[in-house]
DNA sequence: CATAGTTTCATACAAGCGTTTGAATTGCAA
DNA sequence: TTGCAATTCAAACGCTTGTATGAAACTATG
């Protein structure tokens, strides 16, 4: 039996190492650096790079969809079936969220690597990648028992654009900070969370009246 | 005098590859080749790869903040010197919604490159960007102007979600098609820019109140 | 201890990269 | 036309990349 001693120095090196500097700039080389081993270990582990970058991603892929599901499934347990449409959308951002951002010192890398994954989107994760519809279609269909009455179109934007706003917020917080000069508070996740969950849950909410060309103003520049 | 053609010729064909497979999967020599020119070429006319990227990046970034400082204008003016807060956002997520959206058999080459650029961040961009700070702090201030009661850490956040969702939209449309199996039209621009900006204001208008915990819902799963 | 299987290691390889070179070619002024 | 600078070109450079190799070291069973 191995030791997988290698095996997860390996995985935790090459996962720090790609949340830190992007899947571009980091090499094998700098990988088993990193981890303290030789450099053909990778491939007697892994067969390749795009098979360690893979493995990497399958693990937390399963991993953050399981707590957000978690979540949803508590959410509907505790409606009876049916969940709060602000508690649909804190399980669908709440976990990614929780794990960038924040005060710890160091974030969890864990987390950064996904969202270089999602960024960067190399060819051995585009492949996997297809999945995740099917994971998200499970939370447009707690949506759609949520608010049984809404337009189902709106009900997807409403869904890319809760994902939009808790992704780019990870991915781009720092010009938020220089923009604000600090005074938009990044530490205060839960915060964050619910400025996410209420503007989306408005922006599912909204009149029906107004899904086109809504406000007078809006109609006159239409260019 | 020269004739530019050269010059010409490969900063064409490096922005339509740019655009079309990201910045890590184009050499030189696949520009050189598309472009029709000597490999040396490029060193010859630009002095390095680095170079060719940043002068793509300057030239286009600086359209496109014009694109949108034109219409913040324009809509000052309408409003004699305070615009409304929703024409403002329509400056701000408009033109580059407009450049990458659409019904175009082939959309813009360059609007793509900036999508790109803003998504890989190579580091000969990173070292520029910095600047559309400056500029995103001109409508920063507009929508002060035009909500002057608000508090200034929510205009932030509205300015940050409404770039949020615009630039995801443009990112993501795959995956938005995908999971809503072609219902959610990525062609009507228009429509889609009014849907940005509506829930863009909503965030932007919503009652002090509840900048925080604000829902009874909320509050109970704080975790 | 001996031996077979697993894991590590130093090293090499072919391929691709951005860049450089120096000679050919071009374009234009005198 | 001659002469000179600007431009183009084929070829090569040095370097880095991921991967492969075969020997050495380790581990555990008989």
């Amino acid at each position: 039996m191995p030791s997988d001693q290698t095996r997860t120095s390996i995985l935790d090196a090459a996962e720090r190492l790609y949340a830190d500097r992007g899947f571009a700039d980091v090499t094998l080389r700098d990988i088993v650096a990193a981890a303290g081993v030789n450099l053909a270990a990778v491939n007697y582990h892994f067969g390749s790079k795009d098979e360690l970058i893979a493995e990497l991603f399958v693990t937390r892929s399963l991993a953050t969809n399981r707590a957000r599901l978690n979540e949803l499934k508590a959410a509907e347990a505790e409606g009876g079936g049916r969940a709060e449409i602000d508690a649909i959308l804190r399980a669908l951002v709440g976990p990614t969220l929780r794990g960038c951002l924040g005060p710890g010192n160091e974030r969890s890398a864990a987390a950064r690597f996904m969202i270089r994954a999602s960024i960067e989107a190399v060819p051995p994760i585009r492949r996997i990648k297809n999945r995740e519809i099917d994971h998200l279609r499970k939370f447009a269909a707690a949506m759609q028992r949520s608010l049984p009455g809404r337009n189902q179109v709106d009900l997807y934007w409403g869904l890319h654009f809760a994902l939009a706003m808790a992704h780019q917020t990870i991915r781009d917080s720092e010009r938020l900070t220089k923009l604000s000069e600090g005074s938009c508070d990044l530490d205060d996740v839960q915060g964050i969370i619910e400025r996410i969950v209420a503007v989306s849950v408005m922006a599912l909410t909204r009149r029906e009246a107004d899904s086109r060309a809504s406000e007078p103003v809006a109609a006159r520049r239409g260019r």
